[in-house]
DNA sequence: CACCCTCGAGTTCA
DNA sequence: CTCGAGGGTG
């Protein structure tokens, strides 16, 4: 390069006029580009710009010794010029090796160490989910910003790189090689994704399935041909993206001995590193730093594919040398993918006990995050159609919080042309009622038929035996769904609820059971062809003698499910108003207003401002109340179930507004478990919080004042952490319980 | 009017 | 367990 600075005699007589329209060009097109980069604004359209660009070329082509270094052709500005050309790698960008146990980690580890004689020190460093980046600087100045590509040549992507915060068009401080390529990931942090894919479904555009593709699609965005409305939007999603750097391509004599101390190198550059690396000095050590991060995934602003682990001593790497794809000296640990691609066969709507009707999409066996997903729910109408999925689509999965299955978005690309889109139905799958809002503006569709729609009788049915309701053994999903379906020709065991207290053998004993396969739900067949049906309540008690018909009797499930009902009729009040399915009404309410009134008796007489001035409950839930004992087969509930034994009434209780029993060592604390706590289940827990006068709130906020933990605990633990709110572990918590907050706060 | 909280739904695991 | 929706409270 250096002698391209050498000017040569001016022989030709042109030269002269030459280098004056050179100068004036340079001095025009630094000024445009300063204000296209530094302020923002076009001073001139793209194509006289490129003119311009042009013109300098041709002098530069013509008179070579005008060609300085300098020269803007020479620079970031002619490479702006061409997006997505091809850009060659000084030295190619080779990938990593993987692995994806900590025993396939360990086992690489030791070989490393094995090969290098002696004990190694590991830099470890989150494995961000992005895109990979090349930086050239040419002498301090950023001359090009090209993706991977096929690891040898990349695309141009410097005029939108430039755009992105953090990145320096100049490298800060002295010492920087005459030309370095630094390697970085370009990604979208989490947060700034979620705001961009709400705006994007603000503006009717298309959202995007994830972090990653955002990154991607943002910095392939072209200017050209934008309107300036359009080009803000650009250039707004491009200053939302962020940059790691994390290597050099090409640096043949380092000043540094470490790779760790080559980050600091960077970071006096001005060039953004992580805070996340961190040098360790035994395999264990890099193995726990691999798992921390498999449990913190989230609590990154990134998304993060993996663990990269590298020798950190320099003198290993040349040593250790590299295969032709990737280098000895570092791996890559790649945890479970999280995101998965899988077919949705089809969107079908369910109603759940609230008459609510919930399209889910019904999709091809998948697994996500080390389970198998098949079914996610869509929420609502609306829900589809912002997601812009189709039936027979290729969609994205993921499981949110690493539990629910979640549908990010189709894969657009691989349309065929056959998708559909999906119609919501105007009819009740399950009883065929017209669907329609509960009230004006809902988006919601709900089914009407409450009294004898079967999905909804099944739904509440399932929900009495619930362990937030009666908590009633042997009433699950199956034996709901078996107690409500039709016994042909015959009706249903129970076709409402108010009959539950009075089931009898007799009614369990003929219950047929159609079984259906895991796999497709279609109901199974037999050898013969026949559905394969079981009776769940009913077992053969004496094999027949050939001659003789089989003798029957109840099963251990129909002898579980009436000596449980019989002991739910006595549970408490509160859990009888949970059983009663009366909307807004859930544990903390029905504990509210059984805590004040005493019996049902006396909640059904209170007015609307009697049940509204109980603490917990508004003008909304009061008029719930009331409403639902206007319902005549509600009444009805309530009658049968009285007639059968069930204590509607707390023994002993004063009578409505009954203070609610004051004192007790947790009087005003709120407090929240989470995990497993040794010696109480999780509703022992509770139950010993609210008998201490405290109060038992299902998340964690600033007005908590203790979070008992133990194993298992999750997220409620980390934001507790982060508030500062004390944490108990099982003896703190039984500390507590005993002798109150002053002397569990001092454990 | 914030904020915090509860409700309701779907889902999978031991 | 988590999310969105919507209710309740200070």
């Amino acid at each position: 390069m250096v002698e391209t600075e050498v000017i040569e005699p001016a022989a030709d007589p042109g030269f002269d006029a030459a280098r004056a329209e050179a100068e004036r060009l340079t001095a025009l097109i630094l000024e445009l580009r300063e204000a296209y980069y530094g302020r923002d604004e076009s001073l001139v359209s793209d194509a006289e710009y490129d003119e311009l660009i042009r013109r300098l070329e041709s002098l530069e082509a013509e008179f070579p010794a005008l060609r300085s270094q300098d020269s803007p052709t020479q620079r970031v500005g002619a490479a702006t010029r061409s997006l997505f050309s091809p850009v060659v790698h000084a030295e190619r960008m080779l990938s990593l090796d993987n692995v994806f146990s900590i025993a396939e980690f360990e086992a690489w580890a030791a070989r490393v160490e094995r090969d290098a004689g002696r004990p190694v020190r590991w830099l470890c460093e989150l494995k961000i989910d992005g895109l990979a980046i090349s930086l050239r600087y040419d002498r301090g100045r950023l001359t090009s910003a090209a993706t991977r590509g096929d690891g040898v040549t990349g695309e141009d992507v410097t005029e939108n790189v430039l755009r992105i915060p953090g990145i320096p068009d100049r490298l800060a401080g002295t010492g920087h090689p005459p030309l370095v390529e630094v390697r970085g990931e370009v990604y979208f942090p989490v947060a700034a994704f979620h705001e961009l894919n709400a705006e994007q479904e603000a503006a009717g555009e298309r959202v995007f399935a994830n972090p990653r593709n955002a990154a991607s699609g943002s910095l392939r965005q072209k200017s050209e041909g934008k309107s300036a409305a359009a080009l803000d939007l650009m250039r707004r999603r491009l200053t939302r993206l962020k940059m790691l750097v994390h290597g050099i391509g090409a640096w043949p004599d380092p000043p540094v001995a470490a790779q760790s101390e080559v980050y600091a190198l960077l970071e006096s550059w001005g060039l953004p590193t992580s805070a996340h690396a961190k040098t360790v000095t035994s395999i264990a050590a890099a193995s726990e730093y691999i798992e921390h991060f498999g449990e913190h995934r989230h609590a990154v602003e990134h998304e993060i594919d993996g663990v990269v682990v590298k020798v950190d001593e320099l003198a290993l790497h040349s040593e250790l040398g590299s295969t032709s794809r990737a280098p000895r000296w570092a791996i890559a640990y790649k945890y479970p993918p999280e995101q998965v691609q899988t077919k949705l066969l089809d969107i079908v709507v369910s109603v759940g006990r609230t008459g609510r009707a919930t399209p889910f999409a019904v999709m091809a066996p998948a697994r996500v995050a080390g389970s198998v997903v098949r079914q996610a729910t869509l929420h609502n109408q609306d829900v589809v159609k912002a997601k812009g999925v189709l039936i027979g689509d290729t969609v994205v999965i993921r499981k949110a919080g690493d539990v629910i299955p979640e549908v990010l978005g189709p894969v657009v690309e691989l349309r065929d042309g056959t998708e559909r889109a999906f119609v919501m139905p105007s009819e009740c799958p399950e009883c065929g009622s017209t669907l329609a809002p509960a009230k004006e503006g809902d988006i919601d569709l709900r089914c009407p038929n409450a009294r004898s729609c079967p999905a909804q009788v099944r739904g509440r049915v399932e929900h009495i035996g619930s362990r937030g309701a009666l908590d009633i053994e042997g009433l699950g999903e199956v034996s709901a769904a078996a107690l409500t379906q039709p016994l042909v020709p015959e009706r249903p065991p129970l076709e409402t609820e108010a009959g539950l207290f009075d089931l009898t053998l007799d009614d369990l004993l003929p219950i047929e059971v159609v079984v259906r396969d895991a796999e497709t739900g279609l109901p199974k067949l037999d050898a013969d062809g026949e559905t394969v049906r079981v009776t769940p309540f009913r077992k053969v008690v004496r094999p027949a003698r050939k001659t003789q018909p089989a003798e029957f009797g109840p099963s251990a499930a129909a002898e579980l499910l009436l000596a449980e009902l019989e002991k739910a009729k006595t549970k408490d009040l509160w859990r009888m108003l949970v059983a009663l399915n009366i909307r807004h009404v859930g544990p903390v309410a029905a504990r509210a207003l059984a805590a004040w009134f005493g019996s049902l008796d006396a909640i059904r007489a209170a007015d609307r401002a009697e049940l509204a001035a109980v603490e917990g409950v508004g003008p909304i839930i009061a008029d719930a109340v009331k409403e639902w004992f206007e319902v005549d087969w509600h009444v009805e509930i309530v009658e049968r179930w009285a007639a059968a034994g069930v204590r509607f009434a707390i023994p002993g209780h004063p009578g409505p507004g009954a203070a609610a029993a004051a004192g007790g060592v947790l009087a005003g604390l709120t407090i929240v478990v989470t995990g497993s706590i040794e010696g109480f289940s999780r509703e022992g827990a509770e139950e010993a919080i609210l008998a201490g006068g405290g109060k038992a709130a299902g998340s964690v906020s600033k007005r908590t004042d203790f979070v008992v933990a133990g194993p298992g605990a999750g997220s409620k633990l980390a934001k507790a952490e982060a508030l500062g709110i004390p944490i108990l572990d099982a003896d703190g918590f039984k500390r507590l319980l005993a002798e109150g907050p002053a002397a569990a706060k001092e454990a």
